[in-house]
DNA sequence: TTCAAATTGTTATATTATTACAAAAACAAG
DNA sequence: CTTGTTTTTGTAATAATATAACAATTTGAA
């Protein structure tokens, strides 16, 4: 129901998480926004805003921006992010020390893995800096095939 | 008027590669598809694909489908990719021998520099085999402040 | 209690992209 | 050239993604 492992700790940790650091920095984790944020992490594939509309309306009324912002401030705080190339978000793995992430996303399984503290980044920062470019923000998101997936095929 | 180069020559060149290509692979380079293609030309920056559509308008009675399938045709064919953090489309600058590329887009002029070939696809490539993932397509898009703008800043 | 700030609700609208089907143009074969 | 097929383009409708603007409510602090 969940994918290859046991998933529920997946998202009772991410909570867990989410409410530290909410609570460390003084940030107010409602109910909607926590409400988001399990949803978001029903699996390990990037969601559709539009997807967690539907599964809220359920409960809250809700209507876009009710979501847009919710996500926007999971976004703001590193708890959730945004897949560019699927327009979809995803539940940061490791919110206490994210840096220079990037992501492995499976077109088969549709499973988003989030890497992190790479060579890769070293390569960007020394490219970049070699091109005397002062950057900000990475968007690194590689589409392909997840190991399992390929010996499952 | 044409941002910081003399630009009309990168049009030029881009369209006689488009044509080469075109005419090496079989492809038929109408009309519109050249005219679009101009349009992304018209400066070093991501375009909005409404915004094509508006300037197309003038001649053309353009819709929608019109301009997506243009940029669909090019983009198949490499003559133009899609930032995918912008939802924009920008000419590819170098057609033939585009192979792991990536984006340095520039907040402050939006001019977007296409690099390839560099230590960064190598880190790639090792990362993601380490995990065991196959991968096909990677999208990586780096956001910041050119080196012109940073001297002019 | 009162006030200001933050959050949420609600309506409307903007932006980005695709589907479906019809018309026209290009091409290949006879 | 004519015919039939494929590719491209036109057109209308709609889907999918996201934001703006403003009102109501909740929250937390003074
Ligand atoms: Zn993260
Ligand atoms: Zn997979
Ligand atoms: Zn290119
Ligand atoms: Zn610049």
């Amino acid at each position: 129901m969940y994918g290859r492992h046991e998933h529920d700790s997946c998202i009772s940790d991410a909570m867990v998480a989410a409410d530290d650091i909410c609570k460390a920095r003084g940030l107010r984790f409602t109910e909607l926004r926590r409400h988001v944020l399990e949803l978001v992490w029903e699996n390990h594939g990037a969601v559709k805003a539009y997807d967690l509309l539907e599964k809220l309306d359920k409960d809250y009324s809700a209507k876009p921006p009710t979501v847009y912002r919710a996500l926007e401030f999971l976004q703001e705080n590193g708890l959730v992010h945004k897949i560019n190339s699927l327009n979809a978000y995803v539940g940061c793995s490791h919110p206490l020390k994210h840096t220079d992430c990037f992501f492995l996303i499976c077109s088969n399984c549709n499973e988003v893995q989030e890497c992190c503290g790479s060579d890769v980044a070293k390569a960007v920062r020394n490219m970049v800096a070699g091109q005397g470019f002062a950057h900000n923000q990475t968007t690194l998101e590689i589409e392909g095939v997840c190991q399992e997936c390929q010996l499952e095929g």
